[in-house]
DNA sequence: CCAAAAGTGTTGAAACTACACCCATGG
DNA sequence: CCATGGGTGTAGTTTCAACACTTTTGG
């Protein structure tokens, strides 16, 4: 490079709050930290930003060799850089949130630790991945009522039901099934397929998939997603 | 410190988007550079973040440096790290944007040629500038919508009208004045004061405020803003 | 035939849109 | 007395919440 700048500088990395919903629990992807400082606690995957690399682009990169996954939806989330969040030196964290479908992306543990744990019953943290854990739910709680990004937690093909459990678990709160069904299928959004249900022992519900490009025509004429 | 991590480090700045409204029209502070690279190129108030302070810190005190001002409105909005944004070393800036009332806040160019601009009428910029701005601009026209925040770009005490071309000014279309004024008293988030408008020439507007206690009270409540 | 979830309509209340005229003030 | 913006109400439409029974299927 032509020069670089005189001024102390911090180390950054990027870390990944992966969300996922497990029998109608939201859980998060953590492991066990495989180097000092705080060898063995568990934490957010996620690492050091390389000098040649976009901080999305390292997010994806740590997420891939943590847990194995790629090919999932992945926004910046917020940056946490308080002088004191790692005792050990100046590091500033610029943290993403995902969202995948926990049952196509198993974790595959390379030699990393890794493993779902409920938001409900997160263990002792590192550092202050508490309060990036905290500002994930927050913010996925208020995105996935604006924003149609909860399908990225379900399948390609999914049941109305499925769809209706997934806001409950996210907003904590029930919903009513006959309001939900009218309002999320007069937004015409969705495909329904014909397709059914596999090997429940009750009537099989009907599949539907999400039309991203009808999504997105609806939205450029002034369409507003809204749950 | 105990120890340093072993990794190139990139230098961290903050930088930040003013946002004021002046005769009905958005406005953004820019800053001439005083230094290379980019000498005198116009660029959003900001600098290094120093070893012991927090990211907010760092784009308060550069706001008070390079603007005069403080004590105003501001939340971090996202952050740009590319690893050629700045072609000289990698750089990575934490944005932030501030809301302030124009006309309260002055610009005390210290040294530093501080200048209002458009945002319709922005000049050229150096860096990746322009698009922080973009995204701010995004930022404020979504959050202003479900969050009281606006009222930081008025007076304390502001008229009906104003309140409503703030509105008009930052979500570029025209609101109905009857409608507008139901939906906002009917919050019952603002108190009536016995004040009114001065030196116009026509019927005084009485003058409001909005009450951050009461708003806070209702939002525990499950209240949500919405224009 | 039983258990379990799928699927489906209506009604009253609340919120939203569109719209036009009189009022108070200063010059 | 006139120009300028301040201030106000209603009616039709749409959206929202609440609510219960029948259908399909596998075991």
């Amino acid at each position: 490079m032509a020069f670089t700048y005189e001024y102390p500088r911090p180390s950054v990395t990027a870390d990944c709050v992966v969300f996922g919903i497990d029998e109608d629990t939201l859980k998060v992807v953590l492991i066990e930290r495989p180097f000092d400082p705080l060898k063995g606690w568990w934490a957010l995957p996620g690492g050091f930003v390389n000098p040649d690399e976009t901080l999305e682009n390292a997010a994806t990169r740590k997420l891939k060799d943590d847990t194995g996954m790629s090919k999932v939806f992945l926004e910046q989330l917020y940056t946490f850089g308080d002088p004191d969040r790692d005792p050990n030196d100046r590091v500033i964290t610029v943290a993403y949130y995902a969202l995948v479908n926990l049952s196509n992306h198993p974790l595959e543990s390379s030699s990393l630790n890794a493993t779902w744990f409920p938001v409900s019953k997160l263990p002792k943290l590192a550092f202050d991945h508490k309060k990036i854990i905290q500002a994930a739910i927050s913010r996925l709680r208020s995105k996935v009522r604006y924003m149609p990004i909860g399908f990225s937690l379900l399948p390609q093909k999914f049941t109305l039901t499925q769809l209706q459990r997934l806001y409950e678990t996210v907003l904590e709160r029930e919903l009513d099934k006959r309001n939900f069904r009218k309002k999320i299928l007069h937004m015409d959004i969705l495909v329904e397929l014909d397709e059914y249900q596999k090997g429940v022992a009750h009537r099989k519900a009907r599949l539907y998939r999400f039309d991203q490009k009808k999504y997105r025509m609806k939205k450029e004429e002034g369409f507003y997603f809204q749950i």
